[in-house]
DNA sequence: TTGTACGCGTTATCAG
DNA sequence: CTGATAACGCGTACAA
């Protein structure tokens, strides 16, 4: 039934169009307007346009749900992240977003809450919904077990994580250890002795390796006095920590593993009338704008994030594409090596040797 | 055939498990399976606990694309917002995924980079992908019609902003309106005269109507070169704002859209030795951590958003729920009320009258 | 209590 | 170039 207009019944009921009301608008078969959808080259030139025409006309929008359905494939990617506080996990996740975004493909959000069983959960739940990929930031405890069978299953999946481990799965990560070592050794060379280190617990466990070596390395003795776990990364759990290590007396460097923590126990020494860096040195972890623009500009570990998303997405693609035969080589690993910016929050060593602003051990 | 272990085939062969192949497992038909693995009573109690033993040892697990498309539900929320680097959207999000998840739901996240035709896109996509519903932060540049017909196509949505004006639709939001008010209000009642506005441009304009009838309500001229407008909210265009502003001589009072705008003019102040409150008072919006925990601690506007994601959760799911009756009624406007965290960057008027720690216009 | 048949909206294969 | 017909995996009447 063709007119002028539309279907009166089409029009006024609020039901989605379907291809078939397309193909009973035009008298059409349904797969001749499913293929006039994609401009194939099989249909008629002039029943394309036609198609196409009515199809703007109804407003039709098409099910992916059933499309995902026959083709087997969803055109999601699923992210997991243990919790949205973090900022360089949250930019990686919208950058990771773009990039897919551009080829389609979408990505489902959820959050573990740092929890082992959540993030069992939530896997659980992206692999019933078919997505097409995966990128985890694994929480502290590992699902190893949960992790090595959905890469058994063939499902893609990029581990945004890593170290001196063997991943159970494909991995692009920035080595924390590294950036640790890096920091604590420049503390050390700036001659501090007493270097006090505020870790998230056990999901820092590289920072932490980083942090005891780069003190070994410089002949300092580890002292677990001087290492405070927090729950959280946040300026209070920062400032509080602060007010723990300093007044036991003789610290004189603070390494912290997130911006956020330096940044609040910077508050606390500043409060306390401490001068930074010459009564005290700090470095941070993350290299967040907040660090730059801080009262005193805080050195940081950083990295590249940008590029490691890149690396992210491009091993995700190739593990969607190859997928069968992937399966029993060894898990990819690539690594992002993080570098220290320097600023003023920890003093530095001139070309003679001389340090400045920065009290020695 | 009925083994001890299970089918050769099956362990071996990595195709997804689908009832179909528990059903062949035990001889049974797939809608057996399907009814005992939903816990049936119309189900004998042995052969439900023989059908879950073996989906759980073939691994089984549930194809929610096929559910959905006959469900005609897809379980899904789409989130579509600005950017991913604005706080205090992003912990919207993030308390409003563990409220969804708690509740069977998963969110799709998408992000618009404040671009019209990408928002208008990403609601395209969510409808394609059959969503239950939609969390919306529109962007400067409202798709009006666009958010119309998605409220006339009967698919609940929530828009998280608002103002004085009449929302397309539902919607649950601060007043920003409201919170500009009062923080320039509050500015010009210490007795600040030229107090400037640095905003982030059409996005702001609620806060920016809030700053200009402040101002006429104290009986201060409205100043256009106090005005500054930034394309992102961050301590980088905070501080080279401030750059521009303060030289020009005058300004005694600052109000930012938002906190990083905030806190980088405070920075920019503080490194040409002017001090806060004495010589210029500054106050931003959000009350991020950073806000507290500045050099300066700073005033901020504030609100609770987790009242807000409930209240925005409530509202989708009572759309969910009502979904076809909703339809011509007018669109359900919910207000939050923000108040000002008030801190020490913008001086106090004590109880007779005077004021410290603030230069008077 | 269990099995059969059909539908969800789309794509793909194969005739005509 | 176009039209039946059969999938895709699951849920649900209805029948046995």
């Amino acid at each position: 039934m063709i007119r002028n207009g539309l279907t009166a019944e089409v029009s006024k009921v609020s039901k989605r169009v379907r291809q078939e009301d397309i193909a009973k608008e035009l008298g059409l078969s349904i797969n001749s307007v499913s293929l006039a959808l994609k401009n194939s080259k099989r249909i008629n030139e002039e029943t394309r346009q036609r198609v196409q025409q009515v199809a703007k006309e109804l407003n039709y929008i098409p099910n992916s749900i059933a499309r995902s359905l026959v083709e087997k494939k969803s055109k999601i990617i699923g992210f997991i992240l243990p919790k949205i506080t973090n900022p360089v996990q949250i930019e990686t996740a919208q950058l990771i977003e773009r990039k897919l975004m551009a080829n389609g493909y979408n990505m489902m959000l959820m959050t573990t809450d740092s929890d082992r069983d959540y993030e069992s959960f939530a896997l659980d739940i992206l692999v019933s919904r078919q997505v097409d990929g995966i990128f985890l930031f694994p929480t502290n405890k590992q699902n190893q077990d949960k992790i090595r069978s959905i890469r058994n299953a063939h499902i893609p999946m990029v581990l945004l994580s890593g170290g001196n481990y063997e991943p159970a799965s494909d991995s692009v990560y920035m080595n924390q250890y590294k950036g640790a070592y890096k920091a604590a050794a420049h503390l050390a060379q700036l001659g501090h002795r007493k270097i006090a280190f505020i870790h998230g617990g056990a999901a820092n466990m590289e920072k932490y390796m980083g942090y005891q070596t780069a003190l070994k390395d410089n002949g300092i003795e580890f002292n677990p006095e001087l290492v405070i776990t927090v729950d959280k990364y946040s300026y209070e759990q920062g400032y509080l920590s602060a007010a723990k290590l300093f007044p036991q007396g003789g610290v004189t460097a603070l390494f912290a593993s997130s911006d956020y923590l330096a940044l609040g126990a910077l508050r606390w020494c500043r409060e306390q009338g401490m001068r930074v860096p010459e009564d005290v040195a700090i470095v941070g972890f993350d290299d967040l704008e907040a660090a730059q623009y801080a009262e005193i500009p805080l050195t940081s570990v950083t990295y590249k994030v940008e590029e490691l998303t890149t690396l992210a997405v491009e091993l995700l693609y190739r593990l969607i594409t190859e997928q069968e035969h992937t399966t029993k080589s060894k898990p990819t690993r690539i690594e992002i090596e993080p570098s220290l910016q320097i600023r003023s929050s920890c003093g530095y060593k001139s070309q003679n040797g001389e340090v400045s602003a920065c009290k020695k051990g």
